[in-house]
RNA sequence: GGGGGAAUGUCCCGAGCGGCAAAGGGGGCGGACUGUAAAUCCGCUGGCUUACGCCUUCGUAGGUUCGAGUCCUACUUCCCCCA
């Protein structure tokens, strides 16, 4: 297969996006031809999408940056059905109105990576429960639900595999893929959309919306999907110590999410500069080939580009800066994470396990795992490891900066303030 | 409809002759080593208490017993076989 021509498939080729595609060949000469229209569908699970679905946000800002109009198709309707891609066990199923917040909660992120807008380059927000709520389920069935052979939907992965395993599938679930089917070929007759990208885990759904605008008379549709994201020693990517990898910054502060970036093994920092920012390709190739401990300068370039494509360039110079004082000199920083304590209460004396423990810093869900923290040496204040569990915290523990600093471990760090 | 089996520490898998805060993994967290990496080694992994200790846990609800995850009864859910 020769290398594609356009600047969309040329560049999500050498950035490493692409993992599966239905006819690369055909979409290369319809992305030279004029502008592509391409969709990705988010389901509204949670109230913040995650870095997971960063790799997808990232091909629909390449397509706009290449000329290309975006659309991100908010699950509304099809979540309240249940993807079984990938899922052993049938997902609860969320109420509409939970939907409805996770909806609103999730938007937001997107306007960080794509100009939307009503011009014709401009991105484009759209929702499955403005066409899929309506259906009226005799008039689909004929229409739509006639053109899919049940003995095709047993043989689909997320199907089969179920069945295989003796797992559960509900009927709901089992109508999935003809509902996310029906939106490519509705985003068609909408925008002119014929192309969906996702996930590997998705092919099999985009694929079916491909066949079936094929019997209801679309043009040729295409699919693009992008590799499952795992880290080079395996593990799936995207949990820290505090959960998931969120990319609202009400669920996951914008150090924290430079930390994450910052915490990349050596061996994905290439991989995930190509995939994650936006620095030029010989800039990676410069920064990839650095050694040893040097490699630090690449993992530092790669969370900040990344926390500034997502929170904006202050923000993650900000936590930049705060990272370099808080592990490179050792010295404190105003911006680490602060929690107030009554300076009654400090006078009075605080325990530390308690300053630790949920009511303040929240470093330790418990009390007890705080006691267990300081017998296996995991707790400092003020950088001093904690060594009696009785130890009390009063107004004299306050450095020149008026702070007591709390540390769980070597990388996690709170401030109490006095107030 | 009939017969048989299963549900364990709310991350997962999984042992458990009536004395169990409950074996063992995986995962996670902490420590050492490093470069805020990987690999490796060590420790921890229900809550509360300064401590003796107290409290809450084995699908749900009752019962037997000094004492029940372990025995009995009913119920719920899932699986298998027969119809």
């Amino acid at each position: 297969m020769s290398a594609p021509q356009s600047d969309f498939l040329k560049i999500l080729t050498e950035r490493g996006f692409i993992h599966q595609c239905s006819d690369l060949q055909g979409l290369d000469a319809k992305a030279r031809a004029g502008e592509l229209v391409a969709y990705v569908g988010y389901d509204c699970t949670a109230p913040s999408l995650h870095v997971g679905h960063l790799l997808s946000i990232m091909m629909l800002h390449w397509l706009q940056e290449t000329g290309g109009k975006p659309i991100t198709l908010m699950g509304g309707g099809t979540t309240q059905v249940g993807d079984p891609s990938g899922r052993d066990e049938t997902r609860k199923l969320l109420t509409v109105e939970q939907i409805e917040t996770n909806k609103q909660a999730i938007k937001q992120v997107f306007s960080r990576f794509l100009r939307f807008g009503p011009g014709g380059a401009d991105a484009v927000m759209a929702d499955n429960a403005e066409w899929l709520t309506p259906l009226n389920y005799i008039a689909f069935l004929r229409d739509v639900g006639r053109h899919f052979s049940v003995n095709r939907m047993l043989s689909m992965d997320s199907v089969r595999l179920r069945l295989e395993r003796e797992q559960e599938l509900s009927f709901i679930e089992f109508n999935y893929m003809i509902l996310q089917a029906y939106d490519f070929v509705e985003l068609n007759r909408r925008y002119g959309c014929i192309l969906q990208m996702g996930g590997s885990d998705q092919w099999g759904n985009i694929v079916n919306g491909i066949d079936l605008g094929r019997r209801m008379g679309t043009p040729q549709l295409y699919a693009l999907t992008c590799p499952l994201l795992t880290t080079a020693s395996g593990a799936k990517m995207g949990k820290t110590a505090a959960g998931a990898v969120w990319l609202n910054g009400d669920m996951l502060s914008p150090y924290d999410y430079w930390q994450f970036w910052r915490n990349t093994e050596d061996a994905d920092v290439g991989r995930f500069l190509k995939l994650f920012t936006t620095l030029p390709m010989d800039e990676i190739a410069r920064l990839e080939a650095l050694r040893g401990s040097e490699i630090n300068e690449a993992k530092k370039r790669l969370a900040t580009e990344a926390t500034a494509l997502l929170h904006g360039r202050e923000v993650a110079e900000q936590a930049a800066e705060t990272a370099r004082k808080t592990f490179e000199q050792g010295s404190l920083s105003e911006n680490l994470p602060t929690v107030a304590v009554p300076t009654a209460v400090l006078e009075t004396g605080l325990g530390v396990l308690t300053a630790f423990g949920p009511d303040y810093a929240k470093l330790v869900p418990s009390i007890s795992e705080a006691r267990r923290q300081v017998k296996g040496g995991g707790l400092r204040v003020n950088d001093q490891p904690v060594t009696d569990e009785r130890a009390v915290l009063s107004l004299k523990d306050l450095t020149a900066e008026g702070v007591i600093k709390l540390s769980f471990g070597r990388k996690r760090h709170v401030l109490l303030r006095a107030a």
